[in-house]
DNA sequence: TGTACATCAGTGAACGCGCGTTCACTGATGTAC
DNA sequence: TGTACATCAGTGAACGCGCGTTCACTGATGTAC
């Protein structure tokens, strides 16, 4: 009943197993991104939006928190990637590094505003890796795109404090971070307005990032 | 069968139905904090804790989404008041401007560790104040807290400044809740440990917080 | 070239669970006459 | 002082729901002989 009469789904090929996983994790992906909240991303739901029986989601997935967890390590892969490619194309593009840094600010804001869904799920931390002991936590990628960040900037603009970069890359995920996660409830008149949220992200920049070394200028 | 043979509960007597009302927001308070997860926090097991039937509950609350909010209401101000507590105690023991500083924040910070899944269902937001035209958001109180803790700061340490208060509580309240949203998944060698956690903190506010005004000695 | 068999990809029915909510009720306590 | 009645505080049983997971199965496709 739940599929209520639409025609059986025609067998993958042998061989061809991963093509149901790929849809599966894609389906979740898109159930997240268009409901909107991460209640309903349940393993039913799932099966439901692909198309298959309910059972079918485990020839790919262990358990719930097996699926779960692919569905965010795609998500913390693309956050990171999209981080930056955003300042590789700043750069291309003959940006000066505090735009190349704004840049890669701004993919960030980009995915955690567009893909709201996601980013909380990735943010709410309640599913924990798997294999843990190997890898680490897959926001550890997302923490290296903020110190590479950093580090590239650091080092055209203020070499003496490129020792810092370690700690500024976490300030600036932290505190990014607190600011997309509150932006939308912060009092009047900071909430809701993403022209105020670009004016609070520029106005922490400032403040955090060292002024340029004063020997010779930016550039 | 869920209260398994436990004598019936002694009616409150007349007048006096508000008794329960506090007894059920308690409850729930101690379930929040005891299991550690927000998802234990449901209706009936609010009811279990208590020792009523679970329908009782509707006689205090209009649904479930009221009783979370009363829960909520009560942290909020809760924090709010805790930071203020701490601020004054300082001031009452001559801290100076910038250690009374850190003991407010400290008193948020303690609140989020100490007070993990209430911390984390108050910056969930998922749930929305029901009267919000009226009073706003409550985590506005906290807001309020911020921006006093810097006015007071600023007026002593740097007059010049003060304009900057209201920005200056926006950045501390979101970039510190990003710290404590996040500390215990940081890479190494940042993750897990509260001395650490300090550590970024204090970091965070001498970038943060301007430089005491030149003319005289702070104090 | 034919056929028995193993494997692969997926299904349908059922399970037990905890949930939020509704309903008609009960039993104690105060109030009107 | 006694009694009928209203009100208050709370209950027990039941509802329908969606969930994660299990089980024994089916039907197509490839492989061994």
């Amino acid at each position: 009943m739940e599929r209520q009469g639409q025609p059986q789904r025609v067998h993958n090929a042998r061989g061809e197993g991963d093509r149901l996983r790929q849809e599966i994790l894609d389906a979740a992906t898109r159930i997240l991104e268009e409901t909107g909240r991460e209640k309903a991303l349940s393993l039913r739901g799932v099966a439901r939006e692909v198309g298959i029986a309910a059972p079918s989601v485990y020839l790919h997935f262990k358990d719930k928190t097996d699926l779960v967890w692919a569905v965010l390590a795609d998500a913390y892969r693309a956050l990171a990637t999209a981080m930056h490619e955003a300042g590789a194309a700043a750069a291309a593009a003959d940006a000066d590094p505090w735009e190349r840094l704004r840049a890669t600010v701004a993919a960030y804001r980009r995915f955690a505003i567009d893909k709201p869904s996601r980013y909380r799920l990735m943010f709410s931390l309640e599913y924990e890796p798997k294999d843990r002991t190997i890898t680490g936590h897959p926001l550890d990628t997302v923490y290296q795109a903020w110190t590479d960040a950093v580090d590239t900037y650091l080092t055209v603009v203020s070499p003496h404090h490129r020792d810092e970069a370690d700690v500024l890359g976490i300030h600036l995920l932290t505190a990014l971070h607190g600011q997309l996660a509150l932006w939308r409830t912060l009092p009047h008149p900071f909430a809701g307005s993403e022209a105020i949220l670009i004016e609070l992200e520029e106005s922490l920049l400032r403040r955090l990032m060292p002024a340029p070394d004063a020997s010779r200028p930016a550039g």
